[in-house]
DNA sequence: AACGCCGACAACCGCCCGCTC
DNA sequence: CGAGCGGGCGGTTGTCGGCGT
Protein backbone atom coordinates (compact mmCIF):
# COMPACT_ATOMS: atom_id res chain seq x y z
CA UNK A 1 0.00 0.00 0.00
CA UNK A 2 2.31 2.87 0.95
CA UNK A 3 5.08 0.87 -0.65
CA UNK A 4 3.07 0.59 -3.73
CA UNK A 5 1.66 4.16 -3.55
CA UNK A 6 5.47 5.51 -3.27
CA UNK A 7 6.30 3.35 -5.87
CA UNK A 8 3.56 5.11 -8.23
CA UNK A 9 4.57 8.43 -7.54
CA UNK A 10 8.09 8.26 -8.77
CA UNK A 11 6.52 6.22 -12.48
CA UNK A 12 5.26 8.13 -15.71
CA UNK A 13 2.25 10.11 -16.07
CA UNK A 14 0.52 9.42 -19.09
CA UNK A 15 -3.09 9.99 -17.55
CA UNK A 16 -4.49 6.64 -18.85
CA UNK A 17 -7.95 6.39 -18.67
CA UNK A 18 -9.18 3.71 -20.65
CA UNK A 19 -9.55 0.01 -19.14
CA UNK A 20 -6.53 -0.62 -20.31
CA UNK A 21 -5.12 1.45 -17.48
CA UNK A 22 -5.26 -1.65 -15.88
CA UNK A 23 -3.12 -3.43 -17.92
CA UNK A 24 -0.59 -1.07 -17.43
CA UNK A 25 -0.31 0.19 -13.83
CA UNK A 26 3.04 1.96 -14.73
CA UNK A 27 1.80 4.49 -16.38
CA UNK A 28 -1.29 5.34 -14.31
CA UNK A 29 -0.24 4.30 -10.90
CA UNK A 30 1.38 7.63 -11.14
CA UNK A 31 -0.57 9.90 -13.39
CA UNK A 32 -3.49 8.87 -10.37
CA UNK A 33 -1.36 9.60 -7.60
CA UNK A 34 0.11 12.56 -8.17
CA UNK A 35 -3.20 13.91 -10.28
CA UNK A 36 -5.64 13.28 -7.24
CA UNK A 37 -3.03 13.06 -3.79
CA UNK A 38 -1.92 16.48 -5.17
CA UNK A 39 -5.16 18.80 -5.39
CA UNK A 40 -7.09 16.68 -2.83
CA UNK A 41 -9.92 15.44 -4.79
CA UNK A 42 -10.73 11.63 -5.14
CA UNK A 43 -10.08 10.02 -8.05
CA UNK A 44 -12.69 8.51 -9.95
CA UNK A 45 -13.13 5.96 -13.25
CA UNK A 46 -11.37 3.05 -14.01
CA UNK A 47 -8.91 1.81 -10.96
CA UNK A 48 -5.40 0.77 -11.76
CA UNK A 49 -3.17 -2.28 -10.76
CA UNK A 50 -1.53 0.22 -8.15
CA UNK A 51 -4.50 1.01 -6.80
CA UNK A 52 -6.06 -2.25 -6.90
CA UNK A 53 -2.98 -3.32 -4.82
CA UNK A 54 -3.29 -0.47 -2.48
CA UNK A 55 -5.97 -1.38 -1.62
CA UNK A 56 -5.97 -5.03 -1.08
CA UNK A 57 -2.77 -4.74 0.44
CA UNK A 58 -5.24 -2.35 2.92
CA UNK A 59 -7.77 -4.50 3.70
CA UNK A 60 -5.37 -7.67 4.29
CA UNK A 61 -3.92 -5.47 7.03
CA UNK A 62 -7.27 -3.96 8.52
CA UNK A 63 -9.88 -6.08 7.39
CA UNK A 64 -13.05 -4.89 5.48
CA UNK A 65 -15.08 -2.55 6.49
CA UNK A 66 -14.19 1.07 7.63
CA UNK A 67 -13.86 2.08 3.92
CA UNK A 68 -13.22 5.62 4.67
CA UNK A 69 -10.45 4.99 6.70
CA UNK A 70 -8.65 3.46 3.43
CA UNK A 71 -8.13 6.85 1.84
CA UNK A 72 -6.58 7.89 5.16
CA UNK A 73 -4.19 5.01 5.87
CA UNK A 74 -3.12 4.08 2.60
CA UNK A 75 -3.03 7.47 0.88
CA UNK A 76 -5.71 5.92 -1.74
CA UNK A 77 -7.17 8.78 -3.33
CA UNK A 78 -10.91 6.96 -3.82
CA UNK A 79 -13.29 7.30 -1.37
CA UNK A 80 -14.59 4.59 1.10
CA UNK A 81 -17.51 3.41 -1.44
CA UNK A 82 -15.41 3.24 -4.16
CA UNK A 83 -12.84 1.46 -2.22
CA UNK A 84 -15.45 -1.11 -1.23
CA UNK A 85 -16.80 -1.75 -4.38
CA UNK A 86 -13.52 -2.22 -5.92
CA UNK A 87 -12.92 -5.12 -3.32
CA UNK A 88 -16.42 -6.78 -3.61
CA UNK A 89 -16.09 -6.49 -7.07
CA UNK A 90 -13.16 -7.40 -8.20
CA UNK A 91 -10.48 -7.74 -5.49
CA UNK A 92 -11.91 -10.12 -3.40
CA UNK A 93 -10.43 -13.36 -3.72
CA UNK A 94 -13.42 -15.26 -3.32
CA UNK A 95 -14.44 -13.60 -6.52
CA UNK A 96 -15.31 -16.25 -9.12
CA UNK A 97 -14.75 -14.45 -12.55
CA UNK A 98 -15.47 -15.57 -15.56
CA UNK A 99 -18.60 -16.11 -17.60
CA UNK A 100 -21.45 -18.15 -15.27
CA UNK A 101 -22.18 -21.50 -15.62
CA UNK A 102 -25.09 -22.73 -16.90
CA UNK A 103 -26.22 -23.48 -13.35
CA UNK A 104 -25.66 -20.25 -12.34
CA UNK A 105 -27.40 -19.07 -14.98
CA UNK A 106 -30.21 -21.20 -13.99
CA UNK A 107 -30.08 -20.19 -10.42
CA UNK A 108 -29.72 -16.62 -10.83
CA UNK A 109 -33.58 -17.43 -12.91
CA UNK A 110 -34.59 -18.95 -10.39
CA UNK A 111 -33.35 -16.57 -7.64
CA UNK A 112 -34.63 -13.33 -9.57
CA UNK A 113 -37.89 -15.14 -9.83
CA UNK A 114 -37.49 -15.27 -5.92
CA UNK A 115 -36.50 -12.16 -5.23
CA UNK A 116 -36.48 -9.56 -8.20
CA UNK A 117 -33.90 -7.02 -8.64
CA UNK A 118 -32.73 -8.08 -5.42
CA UNK A 119 -29.18 -8.58 -6.46
CA UNK A 120 -27.32 -8.37 -3.56
CA UNK A 121 -29.32 -10.93 -2.41
CA UNK A 122 -29.03 -13.33 -5.45
CA UNK A 123 -25.23 -12.80 -4.75
CA UNK A 124 -25.22 -14.30 -1.53
CA UNK A 125 -27.19 -17.60 -2.87
CA UNK A 126 -24.05 -17.13 -5.54
CA UNK A 127 -20.71 -17.49 -3.76
CA UNK A 128 -18.06 -15.65 -5.74
CA UNK A 129 -20.57 -13.76 -7.64
CA UNK A 130 -21.41 -10.05 -6.98
CA UNK A 131 -24.59 -8.43 -7.64
CA UNK A 132 -23.44 -6.31 -10.55
CA UNK A 133 -22.31 -9.50 -12.12
CA UNK A 134 -25.37 -10.67 -11.48
CA UNK A 135 -27.36 -7.46 -12.60
CA UNK A 136 -25.59 -7.11 -15.66
CA UNK A 137 -26.11 -10.58 -16.33
CA UNK A 138 -29.89 -10.26 -15.67
CA UNK A 139 -30.11 -7.11 -17.57
CA UNK A 140 -28.62 -8.61 -20.69
CA UNK A 141 -30.12 -11.29 -20.54
CA UNK A 142 -33.19 -9.68 -20.15
CA UNK A 143 -32.51 -7.19 -23.13
CA UNK A 144 -31.91 -10.32 -25.39
CA UNK A 145 -34.72 -11.74 -24.88
CA UNK A 146 -36.76 -8.74 -24.86
CA UNK A 147 -35.47 -8.27 -28.64
CA UNK A 148 -35.78 -12.15 -29.25
CA UNK A 149 -39.07 -11.63 -28.06
CA UNK A 150 -38.97 -14.03 -25.60
CA UNK A 151 -40.35 -14.70 -21.90
CA UNK A 152 -37.88 -13.45 -19.36
CA UNK A 153 -38.65 -16.79 -17.46
CA UNK A 154 -38.01 -20.42 -19.03
CA UNK A 155 -41.49 -22.33 -18.17
CA UNK A 156 -39.20 -25.09 -16.05
CA UNK A 157 -38.78 -22.29 -14.04
CA UNK A 158 -42.20 -21.11 -13.75
CA UNK A 159 -43.63 -25.18 -13.32
CA UNK A 160 -40.39 -27.16 -12.15
CA UNK A 161 -41.91 -27.32 -8.53
CA UNK A 162 -45.15 -27.76 -9.36
CA UNK A 163 -45.11 -31.37 -7.60
CA UNK A 164 -43.80 -29.57 -4.53
CA UNK A 165 -46.44 -27.07 -4.35
CA UNK A 166 -49.14 -28.87 -2.62
CA UNK A 167 -46.62 -29.36 0.19
CA UNK A 168 -46.08 -25.64 0.95
CA UNK A 169 -47.66 -23.64 3.62
CA UNK A 170 -49.03 -20.69 2.69
CA UNK A 171 -48.63 -18.61 5.50
CA UNK A 172 -51.50 -16.64 6.02
CA UNK A 173 -53.16 -18.50 3.02
CA UNK A 174 -55.42 -20.85 3.49
CA UNK A 175 -53.87 -24.14 1.97
CA UNK A 176 -56.07 -26.07 1.79
CA UNK A 177 -57.32 -23.84 -1.25
CA UNK A 178 -54.30 -24.26 -3.13
CA UNK A 179 -54.70 -26.62 -5.83
CA UNK A 180 -52.06 -28.21 -8.22
CA UNK A 181 -53.76 -29.00 -11.32
CA UNK A 182 -52.10 -32.09 -12.33
CA UNK A 183 -51.55 -31.26 -15.99
CA UNK A 184 -48.64 -28.58 -15.40
CA UNK A 185 -50.46 -25.70 -14.80
CA UNK A 186 -51.01 -23.85 -11.43
CA UNK A 187 -54.03 -22.85 -9.94
CA UNK A 188 -54.02 -19.59 -8.65
CA UNK A 189 -54.57 -20.61 -4.54
CA UNK A 190 -57.77 -19.95 -3.53
CA UNK A 191 -56.02 -17.19 -1.57
CA UNK A 192 -58.18 -16.55 1.55
CA UNK A 193 -57.31 -13.74 3.72
CA UNK A 194 -58.74 -14.15 7.03
CA UNK A 195 -60.72 -11.35 7.98
CA UNK A 196 -60.42 -9.42 5.03
CA UNK A 197 -62.53 -6.55 4.63
CA UNK A 198 -62.83 -6.51 0.65
CA UNK A 199 -66.12 -4.02 0.13
CA UNK A 200 -66.65 -5.32 -3.30
CA UNK A 201 -63.10 -4.01 -3.77
CA UNK A 202 -60.42 -6.64 -4.32
CA UNK A 203 -57.79 -5.24 -2.65
CA UNK A 204 -54.35 -6.53 -2.09
CA UNK A 205 -52.71 -3.94 -1.80
CA UNK A 206 -49.25 -4.77 -3.37
CA UNK A 207 -49.25 -7.83 -2.08
CA UNK A 208 -46.57 -8.73 -4.38
CA UNK A 209 -44.07 -6.81 -2.18
CA UNK A 210 -44.21 -8.28 0.47
CA UNK A 211 -40.78 -8.46 1.92
CA UNK A 212 -38.95 -10.56 -0.39
CA UNK A 213 -40.24 -8.25 -2.91
CA UNK A 214 -42.58 -11.12 -4.58
CA UNK A 215 -46.19 -12.37 -3.94
CA UNK A 216 -44.29 -15.29 -4.74
CA UNK A 217 -41.70 -15.21 -2.10
CA UNK A 218 -44.53 -15.66 0.28
CA UNK A 219 -43.15 -17.22 3.82
CA UNK A 220 -43.23 -20.50 3.98
CA UNK A 221 -44.30 -20.82 -0.23
CA UNK A 222 -45.31 -19.01 -2.53
CA UNK A 223 -48.41 -18.65 -4.81
CA UNK A 224 -45.30 -19.79 -7.34
CA UNK A 225 -44.84 -23.32 -5.60
CA UNK A 226 -41.48 -23.17 -3.98
CA UNK A 227 -40.75 -24.67 -7.03
CA UNK A 228 -40.25 -21.90 -8.86
CA UNK A 229 -36.90 -21.34 -7.84
CA UNK A 230 -35.88 -24.45 -6.65
CA UNK A 231 -34.01 -26.82 -8.41
CA UNK A 232 -30.59 -26.79 -6.73
CA UNK A 233 -31.52 -24.88 -3.78
CA UNK A 234 -33.56 -28.18 -2.54
CA UNK A 235 -34.56 -24.46 -0.75
CA UNK A 236 -37.42 -24.40 1.60
CA UNK A 237 -38.20 -21.19 -0.13
CA UNK A 238 -37.39 -18.95 2.32
CA UNK A 239 -39.05 -15.91 3.02
CA UNK A 240 -36.41 -13.49 2.03
CA UNK A 241 -36.94 -10.99 4.60
CA UNK A 242 -34.46 -8.57 2.87
CA UNK A 243 -31.62 -6.73 5.31
CA UNK A 244 -33.40 -3.69 5.08
CA UNK A 245 -36.39 -2.26 3.67
CA UNK A 246 -36.43 0.72 2.02
CA UNK A 247 -39.07 3.72 3.07
CA UNK A 248 -40.82 2.83 -0.06
CA UNK A 249 -40.95 -0.51 0.55
CA UNK A 250 -42.79 0.09 3.62
CA UNK A 251 -44.56 -3.33 4.73
CA UNK A 252 -44.71 -4.79 8.09
CA UNK A 253 -42.43 -6.71 8.91
CA UNK A 254 -42.96 -10.17 8.50
CA UNK A 255 -41.29 -12.02 11.76
CA UNK A 256 -42.55 -15.40 11.05
CA UNK A 257 -46.02 -14.70 12.25
CA UNK A 258 -48.19 -14.64 8.96
CA UNK A 259 -50.95 -12.33 10.25
CA UNK A 260 -48.81 -9.71 10.45
CA UNK A 261 -48.72 -9.80 6.52
CA UNK A 262 -52.22 -9.48 6.25
CA UNK A 263 -53.44 -7.45 8.33
CA UNK A 264 -56.79 -6.64 9.11
CA UNK A 265 -59.10 -8.07 6.53
CA UNK A 266 -61.98 -9.57 7.64
CA UNK A 267 -63.46 -10.82 4.41
CA UNK A 268 -61.99 -13.81 2.57
CA UNK A 269 -61.87 -13.18 -0.84
CA UNK A 270 -60.64 -16.19 -3.36
CA UNK A 271 -58.05 -15.17 -6.42
CA UNK A 272 -58.61 -17.09 -9.66
CA UNK A 273 -56.99 -16.70 -12.53
CA UNK A 274 -60.26 -17.53 -14.17
CA UNK A 275 -61.47 -14.93 -16.54
CA UNK A 276 -64.48 -16.76 -16.61
CA UNK A 277 -64.61 -16.44 -12.62
CA UNK A 278 -66.01 -14.24 -10.22
CA UNK A 279 -63.18 -14.04 -7.86
CA UNK A 280 -65.65 -14.32 -5.25
CA UNK A 281 -67.13 -17.08 -7.13
CA UNK A 282 -65.58 -19.41 -4.85
CA UNK A 283 -65.01 -21.71 -8.59
CA UNK A 284 -61.40 -21.71 -7.84
CA UNK A 285 -61.36 -25.54 -8.61
CA UNK A 286 -62.18 -25.27 -12.46
CA UNK A 287 -60.06 -21.66 -12.17
CA UNK A 288 -57.51 -21.49 -14.68
CA UNK A 289 -54.64 -23.07 -15.35
CA UNK A 290 -52.11 -20.25 -15.03
CA UNK A 291 -51.34 -19.29 -11.39
CA UNK A 292 -49.71 -16.17 -12.37
CA UNK A 293 -52.79 -14.76 -14.33
CA UNK A 294 -54.30 -15.32 -11.91
CA UNK A 295 -51.50 -13.47 -9.47
CA UNK A 296 -52.32 -10.74 -11.69
CA UNK A 297 -55.17 -10.33 -9.29
CA UNK A 298 -52.86 -8.73 -7.42
CA UNK A 299 -52.12 -6.42 -9.55
CA UNK A 300 -55.45 -5.42 -10.78
CA UNK A 301 -56.38 -1.83 -10.81
CA UNK A 302 -58.74 -2.52 -8.52
CA UNK A 303 -57.16 -2.63 -5.47
CA UNK A 304 -57.74 0.07 -3.49
CA UNK A 305 -54.75 2.09 -3.88
CA UNK A 306 -57.26 4.94 -1.93
CA UNK A 307 -56.81 3.45 0.89
CA UNK A 308 -53.94 4.32 2.88
CA UNK A 309 -51.53 0.69 2.78
CA UNK A 310 -48.44 0.00 4.51
CA UNK A 311 -47.64 -2.54 2.36
CA UNK A 312 -44.73 -1.57 -0.16
CA UNK A 313 -45.32 0.38 -3.05
CA UNK A 314 -42.70 -0.67 -5.23
CA UNK A 315 -43.46 -3.87 -6.27
CA UNK A 316 -40.36 -6.37 -7.01
CA UNK A 317 -39.93 -7.00 -10.48
CA UNK A 318 -39.66 -10.62 -10.73
CA UNK A 319 -43.89 -11.47 -9.30
CA UNK A 320 -44.77 -8.77 -12.21
CA UNK A 321 -42.60 -9.93 -14.79
CA UNK A 322 -43.69 -13.49 -13.38
CA UNK A 323 -47.14 -12.41 -13.34
CA UNK A 324 -46.93 -10.49 -16.77
CA UNK A 325 -45.40 -13.61 -18.07
CA UNK A 326 -47.63 -16.13 -17.02
CA UNK A 327 -50.47 -13.74 -17.59
CA UNK A 328 -49.64 -13.41 -21.14
CA UNK A 329 -49.05 -16.78 -21.69
CA UNK A 330 -52.81 -17.16 -21.43
CA UNK A 331 -53.15 -15.44 -24.42
CA UNK A 332 -50.30 -17.36 -26.28
CA UNK A 333 -48.28 -19.89 -25.09
CA UNK A 334 -45.75 -19.74 -27.85
CA UNK A 335 -46.29 -16.51 -28.97
CA UNK A 336 -42.96 -14.42 -27.40
CA UNK A 337 -44.57 -11.70 -25.71
CA UNK A 338 -42.37 -9.12 -26.88
CA UNK A 339 -42.76 -6.48 -24.97
CA UNK A 340 -43.87 -7.58 -21.51
CA UNK A 341 -41.00 -6.85 -19.90
CA UNK A 342 -40.58 -3.73 -21.48
CA UNK A 343 -43.84 -3.30 -19.60
CA UNK A 344 -42.56 -4.80 -16.23
CA UNK A 345 -39.82 -2.56 -16.60
CA UNK A 346 -41.96 0.29 -16.82
CA UNK A 347 -44.15 -0.83 -14.08
CA UNK A 348 -41.38 -1.22 -11.58
CA UNK A 349 -40.13 1.93 -12.33
CA UNK A 350 -42.99 3.77 -12.09
CA UNK A 351 -43.41 1.77 -8.84
CA UNK A 352 -41.58 4.22 -7.31
CA UNK A 353 -43.64 7.05 -7.97
CA UNK A 354 -43.84 9.35 -5.60
CA UNK A 355 -41.37 7.60 -3.39
CA UNK A 356 -38.25 8.25 -5.84
CA UNK A 357 -36.58 9.94 -8.25
CA UNK A 358 -38.62 7.78 -10.64
CA UNK A 359 -41.18 9.80 -11.15
CA UNK A 360 -39.67 11.23 -14.13
CA UNK A 361 -40.99 7.50 -15.81
CA UNK A 362 -44.33 8.34 -14.48
CA UNK A 363 -46.14 8.99 -17.70
CA UNK A 364 -44.76 6.46 -19.83
CA UNK A 365 -45.75 4.39 -17.15
CA UNK A 366 -49.05 5.58 -16.37
CA UNK A 367 -49.70 5.96 -20.05
CA UNK A 368 -49.27 2.50 -21.10
CA UNK A 369 -51.44 1.18 -17.81
CA UNK A 370 -53.95 4.07 -18.04
CA UNK A 371 -55.53 3.29 -20.72
CA UNK A 372 -56.85 0.21 -20.47
CA UNK A 373 -57.75 0.86 -17.12
CA UNK A 374 -59.94 3.88 -18.35
CA UNK A 375 -61.23 1.54 -21.09
CA UNK A 376 -62.70 -0.80 -18.61
CA UNK A 377 -62.66 0.13 -15.52
CA UNK A 378 -64.91 3.06 -14.89
CA UNK A 379 -65.34 2.88 -11.33
CA UNK A 380 -61.48 2.42 -10.03
CA UNK A 381 -60.76 2.84 -7.01
CA UNK A 382 -57.64 2.66 -8.22
CA UNK A 383 -56.52 6.08 -7.81
CA UNK A 384 -53.32 6.72 -9.08
CA UNK A 385 -53.43 6.43 -12.96
CA UNK A 386 -55.60 9.19 -13.60
CA UNK A 387 -53.31 11.98 -13.48
CA UNK A 388 -51.18 10.98 -15.95
CA UNK A 389 -53.14 9.84 -18.55
CA UNK A 390 -52.45 11.60 -21.60
CA UNK A 391 -54.86 13.97 -22.44
CA UNK A 392 -55.09 12.56 -26.09
CA UNK A 393 -54.88 9.49 -25.56
CA UNK A 394 -58.10 7.83 -26.38
CA UNK A 395 -59.96 6.70 -23.55
CA UNK A 396 -63.36 5.40 -23.11
CA UNK A 397 -65.00 8.29 -21.72
CA UNK A 398 -67.84 6.67 -21.03
CA UNK A 399 -66.16 4.73 -18.79
CA UNK A 400 -64.48 7.88 -17.01
CA UNK A 401 -64.88 8.52 -13.63
CA UNK A 402 -66.12 12.05 -12.84
CA UNK A 403 -63.87 12.84 -10.55
CA UNK A 404 -61.15 11.69 -12.70
CA UNK A 405 -59.75 14.58 -11.89
CA UNK A 406 -59.59 14.36 -8.53
CA UNK A 407 -57.46 11.54 -8.58
CA UNK A 408 -54.87 12.58 -10.75
CA UNK A 409 -51.97 13.82 -9.21
CA UNK A 410 -51.87 11.88 -5.90
CA UNK A 411 -48.73 11.44 -5.34
CA UNK A 412 -48.97 8.16 -3.46
CA UNK A 413 -50.75 6.88 -6.27
CA UNK A 414 -49.23 3.45 -6.18
CA UNK A 415 -48.40 2.59 -9.28
CA UNK A 416 -48.82 -1.11 -7.93
CA UNK A 417 -52.40 -0.50 -9.05
CA UNK A 418 -51.54 0.84 -12.22
CA UNK A 419 -49.36 -2.88 -12.76
CA UNK A 420 -52.74 -4.07 -11.57
CA UNK A 421 -54.51 -2.00 -14.53
CA UNK A 422 -52.04 -3.03 -16.79
CA UNK A 423 -51.95 -6.79 -15.55
CA UNK A 424 -55.96 -6.86 -15.28
CA UNK A 425 -56.19 -6.89 -18.57
CA UNK A 426 -55.52 -10.80 -18.44
CA UNK A 427 -57.59 -11.20 -15.02
CA UNK A 428 -60.90 -9.46 -15.59
CA UNK A 429 -63.09 -11.09 -13.49
CA UNK A 430 -61.56 -10.20 -9.98
CA UNK A 431 -64.76 -9.29 -7.80
CA UNK A 432 -64.99 -5.71 -7.57
CA UNK A 433 -62.93 -4.60 -10.09
CA UNK A 434 -66.52 -4.82 -12.56
CA UNK A 435 -65.48 -5.33 -16.30
CA UNK A 436 -67.51 -3.20 -19.04
CA UNK A 437 -69.34 -5.44 -21.31
CA UNK A 438 -67.12 -5.31 -23.47
CA UNK A 439 -64.06 -6.44 -21.60
CA UNK A 440 -66.34 -9.40 -20.39
CA UNK A 441 -67.34 -10.61 -23.53
CA UNK A 442 -64.22 -9.97 -25.57
CA UNK A 443 -62.44 -12.25 -22.50
CA UNK A 444 -64.89 -14.63 -23.00
CA UNK A 445 -64.81 -15.10 -26.60
CA UNK A 446 -61.04 -15.16 -26.63
CA UNK A 447 -61.76 -17.99 -23.80
CA UNK A 448 -63.90 -19.41 -26.39
CA UNK A 449 -61.44 -19.39 -29.21
CA UNK A 450 -58.67 -20.56 -27.49
CA UNK A 451 -61.14 -23.80 -26.48
CA UNK A 452 -61.81 -24.25 -30.16
CA UNK A 453 -57.70 -23.79 -30.79
CA UNK A 454 -57.34 -26.38 -28.94
CA UNK A 455 -53.90 -26.77 -27.55
CA UNK A 456 -51.56 -26.87 -30.83
CA UNK A 457 -47.86 -26.37 -29.92
CA UNK A 458 -47.28 -23.07 -31.14
CA UNK A 459 -45.05 -22.68 -34.24
CA UNK A 460 -42.61 -20.79 -33.42
CA UNK A 461 -41.08 -20.60 -36.82
CA UNK A 462 -44.59 -18.50 -37.23
CA UNK A 463 -43.40 -14.80 -37.69
CA UNK A 464 -46.69 -13.69 -37.24
CA UNK A 465 -47.43 -15.38 -34.65
CA UNK A 466 -44.34 -14.27 -32.95
CA UNK A 467 -45.39 -11.18 -33.16
CA UNK A 468 -48.41 -11.27 -30.95
CA UNK A 469 -48.06 -8.66 -28.45
CA UNK A 470 -49.40 -9.96 -25.01
CA UNK A 471 -48.34 -6.84 -23.96
CA UNK A 472 -50.60 -4.79 -25.75
CA UNK A 473 -53.18 -3.52 -22.94
CA UNK A 474 -55.88 -3.87 -25.21
CA UNK A 475 -54.64 -6.71 -27.10
CA UNK A 476 -57.55 -9.02 -25.99
CA UNK A 477 -59.98 -6.23 -27.04
CA UNK A 478 -58.48 -5.63 -30.10
CA UNK A 479 -58.50 -9.40 -30.73
CA UNK A 480 -59.65 -9.06 -34.28
CA UNK A 481 -56.77 -7.71 -35.26
CA UNK A 482 -55.08 -11.11 -34.35
CA UNK A 483 -57.31 -13.51 -33.52
CA UNK A 484 -58.50 -13.92 -36.44
CA UNK A 485 -55.09 -15.07 -37.84
CA UNK A 486 -54.97 -19.20 -38.06
CA UNK A 487 -51.35 -18.32 -37.66
CA UNK A 488 -52.31 -17.11 -34.08
CA UNK A 489 -54.20 -20.24 -33.52
CA UNK A 490 -51.32 -21.69 -32.21
CA UNK A 491 -50.92 -19.38 -29.25
CA UNK A 492 -54.42 -20.40 -27.57
CA UNK A 493 -54.21 -23.39 -25.46
CA UNK A 494 -56.96 -25.95 -24.77
CA UNK A 495 -57.76 -25.12 -21.40
CA UNK A 496 -61.23 -24.19 -20.11
CA UNK A 497 -60.80 -21.21 -17.80
CA UNK A 498 -57.54 -20.60 -19.45
CA UNK A 499 -56.42 -18.63 -22.98
CA UNK A 500 -53.95 -20.87 -22.85
CA UNK A 501 -53.64 -23.58 -21.61
CA UNK A 502 -50.00 -24.80 -21.33
CA UNK A 503 -48.43 -21.62 -19.29
CA UNK A 504 -45.30 -23.38 -20.17
CA UNK A 505 -45.56 -22.98 -23.83
CA UNK A 506 -46.07 -19.20 -23.34
CA UNK A 507 -43.30 -18.79 -21.70
CA UNK A 508 -41.06 -20.62 -23.82
CA UNK A 509 -39.11 -23.39 -23.18
CA UNK A 510 -35.79 -21.97 -23.98
CA UNK A 511 -33.62 -20.04 -22.06
CA UNK A 512 -30.53 -21.10 -21.71
CA UNK A 513 -28.32 -21.09 -24.62
CA UNK A 514 -31.07 -18.75 -25.53
CA UNK A 515 -29.55 -17.47 -28.49
CA UNK A 516 -31.28 -20.76 -30.27
CA UNK A 517 -34.74 -18.81 -29.75
CA UNK A 518 -32.98 -15.65 -31.75
CA UNK A 519 -35.05 -17.69 -34.91
CA UNK A 520 -37.89 -15.84 -33.27
CA UNK A 521 -38.12 -12.73 -34.91
CA UNK A 522 -37.35 -9.98 -32.01
CA UNK A 523 -39.55 -7.29 -30.73
CA UNK A 524 -37.48 -4.47 -29.80
CA UNK A 525 -39.17 -3.20 -26.65
CA UNK A 526 -42.17 -1.27 -26.57
CA UNK A 527 -42.81 -2.18 -30.68
CA UNK A 528 -45.81 -4.09 -28.77
CA UNK A 529 -46.79 -1.09 -28.01
CA UNK A 530 -48.15 0.27 -31.53
CA UNK A 531 -51.65 -0.62 -31.69
CA UNK A 532 -52.09 -2.32 -35.12
CA UNK A 533 -55.69 -1.30 -34.99
CA UNK A 534 -56.49 1.28 -32.63
CA UNK A 535 -52.89 3.14 -32.88
CA UNK A 536 -54.00 4.72 -29.96
CA UNK A 537 -50.45 3.13 -28.12
CA UNK A 538 -48.32 4.83 -30.95
CA UNK A 539 -50.01 8.10 -29.19
CA UNK A 540 -48.90 6.60 -26.00
CA UNK A 541 -45.56 6.02 -27.29
CA UNK A 542 -44.98 8.99 -28.42
CA UNK A 543 -46.21 11.03 -25.36
CA UNK A 544 -43.97 8.26 -23.10
CA UNK A 545 -41.10 9.49 -25.57
CA UNK A 546 -41.50 12.99 -24.53
CA UNK A 547 -39.40 14.60 -22.41
CA UNK A 548 -38.92 13.20 -18.82
CA UNK A 549 -39.21 9.61 -20.31
CA UNK A 550 -36.49 8.11 -21.36
C1' DA B 1 -8.74 -4.79 -45.52
C1' DA B 2 -10.90 -0.84 -43.64
C1' DC B 3 -14.65 1.12 -41.69
C1' DG B 4 -18.82 1.69 -39.17
C1' DC B 5 -22.55 -0.20 -36.59
C1' DC B 6 -24.34 -2.68 -32.93
C1' DG B 7 -24.73 -5.77 -29.08
C1' DA B 8 -22.59 -7.73 -24.95
C1' DC B 9 -20.22 -6.92 -21.17
C1' DA B 10 -17.56 -4.72 -17.43
C1' DA B 11 -17.10 -1.12 -14.54
C1' DC B 12 -18.32 2.93 -12.38
C1' DC B 13 -21.26 6.66 -10.43
C1' DG B 14 -25.19 8.66 -8.16
C1' DC B 15 -29.02 8.30 -5.42
C1' DC B 16 -31.23 6.39 -1.86
C1' DC B 17 -31.82 3.87 2.34
C1' DG B 18 -31.16 1.97 7.07
C1' DC B 19 -28.18 1.62 10.86
C1' DT B 20 -25.33 3.43 14.32
C1' DC B 21 -23.48 6.78 17.20
C1' DC C 1 -32.38 14.30 15.86
C1' DG C 2 -28.81 14.60 12.68
C1' DA C 3 -24.45 13.22 10.66
C1' DG C 4 -21.59 9.62 9.11
C1' DC C 5 -21.22 5.33 7.27
C1' DG C 6 -22.04 1.08 4.83
C1' DG C 7 -24.72 -0.92 1.62
C1' DG C 8 -28.18 -1.76 -2.38
C1' DC C 9 -29.61 -0.78 -6.70
C1' DG C 10 -30.55 1.74 -11.08
C1' DG C 11 -28.50 3.90 -14.59
C1' DT C 12 -24.71 5.20 -17.42
C1' DT C 13 -20.41 4.89 -19.76
C1' DG C 14 -16.58 2.77 -21.96
C1' DT C 15 -14.49 -1.15 -24.19
C1' DC C 16 -14.43 -5.02 -27.01
C1' DG C 17 -15.75 -8.18 -30.51
C1' DG C 18 -18.74 -9.70 -34.22
C1' DC C 19 -20.84 -8.58 -38.37
C1' DG C 20 -22.10 -6.28 -42.56
C1' DT C 21 -20.84 -3.09 -46.11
Amino acid sequence: MLISMSNMTSESEDVITSGDCVTSPSVDEVSTERNMVGNDTLKKGPWTSAEDAVLVDYVNRHGEGNWNAVQKHSGLSRCGKSCRLRWANHLRPDLRKGAFTPEEERRIIELHAKMGNKWARMAVELPGRTDNEIKNFWNTRTKRRQRAGLPIYPHDICFQTNDNAQTQNMVAFDTSHVEILPDNTFQIPAVEFKNLELNQEFYVPNILDLPGGSLFDLPGGSLIPDGLGSTSCNDSFHFPVPKRVRRSDSYPVFDGDPNEYFPTVDQSFEISSSYDQNINGGDIASSSSCLFSGSHAFFNGNTSSSEPISWPQKMELPSLQFSTQMGSCNAAPSSPLPSLESVDTLIQQSMLIGQTKSDRDRGLLDAVLLQPQNLRTPKSNNNSEASVVPRDIPTDSSSQPDDWEAYGGDPMSPLGNSAASVLSEYTPHLSGSPLDEHQSIEAISVKHEAEEFGTKQSDREDEKSNHINCSRPDYLLDSPSWFGSSSNTAAYGNKDHCLVSDPIHALGDDDFGSDSDRHISGSPPFEGLHFESTGKWDDISEICRGPGNR
